[in-house]
DNA sequence: GACCAGGAATTGG
DNA sequence: CCAATTCATGGT
């Protein structure tokens, strides 16, 4: 198997609803909960299959690839080295939506909370060992306003309640044959999606490992490191990073993002 | 570029 | 303990 770290991947904020226990994390998404762990180069999972985990892992990326051309760019070798083995993962698109649109004027620790109480409002009881988590609900299921309120979400409630009515699986799955460019403008139909949510959701869930989503973090670390981007507004930083790693931009953003949190 | 958004977490009393 | 303040970020 390709290189792999799952402890980088988890924590790289791609996917939230995950806790750790002991060796074990326990995941959760859409109708799947499951654990997964891993011990030097193995990795070990209970509750759902080898496929599943491929997908959602990025295990069947070429990696090394993309690595190797990301590593053309000098700057970037300190994080490609210390965070060897972190993937971009592809994941439930819907989920996806929901939790970046939760993810406005937020932070991971409540974007987790928001998702939870989602999942346990709308979802369905899972368990696994002796360990209980809730399915998350289908596109068309979060359909009552202040339930979603009632979740912690604010003002973001009525973004989710209103896209929620706007899509279903076969939506997504259109979009993820599009290119990148529609996928993206698509996207920022939905209430609640402008550019940095609609990237996340392309290259996390859609397959578009091109995209570029530049939050404050992205911002911040990439006038750090590029100069020349110093004066540079969002979506030029976005064709800076498209000119400089092309279709790898996406991995470049995800070591970036990374580093940019944990460094200091 | 300014303005706005709701709640959690933390601090101060 | 409760009240006030801080925190954190992207859409419009």
């Amino acid at each position: 198997m390709n290189t792999f770290n799952l402890k980088h991947t988890l924590e790289s904020g791609q996917f939230f609803r995950y806790d750790p226990m002991g060796e074990w994390n326990y995941l959760a998404e859409r109708d799947k909960f499951f654990k997964i762990r891993q011990i030097g180069k193995k990795i070990e999972f209970v509750g759902t299959s080898p496929e599943h985990i491929n997908r959602l892992f990025g295990l069947d990326q070429k990696y090394s690839k993309i690595i190797k051309n990301l590593a053309e760019d000098e700057t970037l070798i300190p994080a490609l080295e210390k965070y060897n083995g972190l993937r971009i993962m592809q994941r439930d698109p819907w989920e996806t939506l929901v939790s970046f649109q939760c993810s406005i004027m937020s932070n991971i620790k409540k974007i987790k909370l928001n998702l939870n109480l989602i999942a346990k409002e709308f979802g369905k009881p899972l368990a696994l060992d002796s360990v209980k988590q809730h399915s998350f609900p289908n596109p068309g299921e979060i359909n009552d306003l202040d339930r979603v309120k009632s979740c912690a979400t604010g003002f973001r409630a009525r973004y989710i309640h209103a896209a929620n009515a706007l899509v279903d699986d076969k939506y997504f799955e259109n979009l993820r044959k599009k290119k990148y460019e529609d996928a993206h403008s698509e996207l920022m139909e939905l209430p609640g999606v402008a550019a940095k949510v609609s990237d996340c959701i392309c290259l996390f869930a859609l397959d578009k490992m091109q995209a570029f989503p530049v939050d404050v973090w992205i911002e911040r670390i990439m006038k750090e490191t590029y100069p020349e981007t110093k004066n540079m507004k969002n979506d030029e930083i976005r064709q800076f990073a498209w000119d400089r790693w092309g279709k790898n931009a996406g991995y470049a953003q995800q070591f970036l993002y990374h580093w940019a949190r944990l460094k200091d």
